[in-house]
RNA sequence: CGCGGGGUAGAGCAGCCCGGUAGCUCGUCAGGCCCAUAACCUGGAGGUCGUAGGUUCAAAUCCUACCCCCGCAA
């Protein structure tokens, strides 16, 4: 069964792993080199490097529907395409090169998150569940016939960084039954549910509205991890500071600080020594542990507010 | 040579434009106050001001080159 594996971030590599430890992996397709980093440093993807590592044979393409391309990947005449976080949908020129089809693992209980960051959206409507599925792909977006799903609990704490982390070895467990399933020739089940959607996050979606609940920030700081980042406005009364970034929060349970009910929601309502300062929401508090200021190293709350001597009282918006 | 921000005590910052005593909030150490404290008071230690040159009587500050960190593009 002449296999082809699409991904292109580094943590789809142990996935990769496996299929050549155990599978006949003949391709590897990534997204084509990023143009720069910082000083127009070009980086080839991991996953291109753990595929030449290993004598691989590596795709790197720009654009999924090149000519070029499809010519090459049809001469091959592979069997079967296994996709991971890859990035583009695969049109139908190309999903029609493989003799048997194309599976996509996909990192949420389909059909709930279809599309870019299903990680990410369901941290920040604070899932309590999720998951990974595989399916057959068809031309839709994350809408083919679902092979195998397997769950997991969201922790309250986890983010973006340590759920993907849990999610690779169920990545993998699901990646195994697959495999078992496409050689017994199985169609897969139709979808059933309500399906949502999670679309790529933008930079706008980061931006905290002081006036959600404590629970609904401290989720989009979860999701927003590492990027866009959930980002705040701090208004002093020297100076304002845009765009500060919140990297680690807490809410607070049982708030008991004097000037709470007096100042209005957005403020500043206490500094709590060592760890960080409070934030009034719309409902709740927000204990600020961690911030990342622009043009700055990321830096405990507390230091923050040495450096910048915010008092209670203090705006953000 | 893509654009911008930054490097000053253990931490976070001000001072630079306009050259002239190293400053602020915290930490740390010692002492004091207190039933007590992360609170308050007093005092101390701790700096090659990123590196190397240059200008000057005098450079954190002005000029030149270089090093390191961060953001922008997903």
């Amino acid at each position: 069964m002449k296999t082809i594996f699409f991904g292109t971030p580094e943590y789809v590599n142990p996935l990769l792993d496996y299929l050549i430890d155990n599978e006949n992996i003949i391709a590897v397709v990534t997204r084509c080199d990023k143009p720069a980093k910082r000083h127009l440093q070009s980086l080839p993807s991991e996953v291109k490097q753990n595929a030449i590592k290993k004598l691989i044979r590596v795709f790197s393409v720009e654009k999924i529907d090149d000519a070029v391309f499809i010519s090459n990947l049809s001469a091959i005449k592979p069997d079967v395409g296994i996709v991971a976080a890859f990035g583009k949908i695969l049109p139908k020129k190309v999903l029609d090169i493989f003799s048997i089809g194309c599976v996509n693992l996909h990192f949420s209980l389909l059909p709930k998150y279809r599309g870019a960051a299903p990680i990410q959206r369901a941290l920040i409507d604070g899932e309590t569940e999720t998951g990974v599925t595989s399916f057959w792909m068809n031309e839709g977006m994350d809408t083919g016939r679902i092979i195998f799903q397997k769950k997991i609990n969201i922790d309250k704490n986890d983010d973006t960084n340590t759920l993907r982390e849990k999610l690779i070895p169920v990545a993998l467990d699901v990646l195994r039954e697959t495999v078992v399933k496409i050689k017994e020739n199985y169609k897969g089940e139709e979808q059933v549910g309500n399906p949502s959607f999670a679309p790529q996050l933008k930079k706008e979606d980061g931006k905290i509205d002081v006036e959600k609940t404590a629970e609904t920030i401290f989720n989009l700081i979860r999701g927003t991890k590492p990027w866009p980042g959930a980002f705040i406005t701090i208004h002093n009364s020297q100076f304002t500071i845009q765009n500060l970034r919140i990297l680690d929060a807490q809410i607070i349970q049982e708030p008991n600080y004097p000037c709470s009910d007096l100042l209005p929601i957005g403020s500043v309502v206490a500094l709590h020594k060592n760890i960080g300062f409070v934030l009034k929401c719309g409902k709740g508090y927000l204990l600020i542990k961690s911030v990342h200021p622009p043009s700055k190293n990321v830096m405990s709350a507390w230091s923050f507010l040495q450096g910048h001597n915010l008092k209670i009282g203090d705006k953000l918006d």
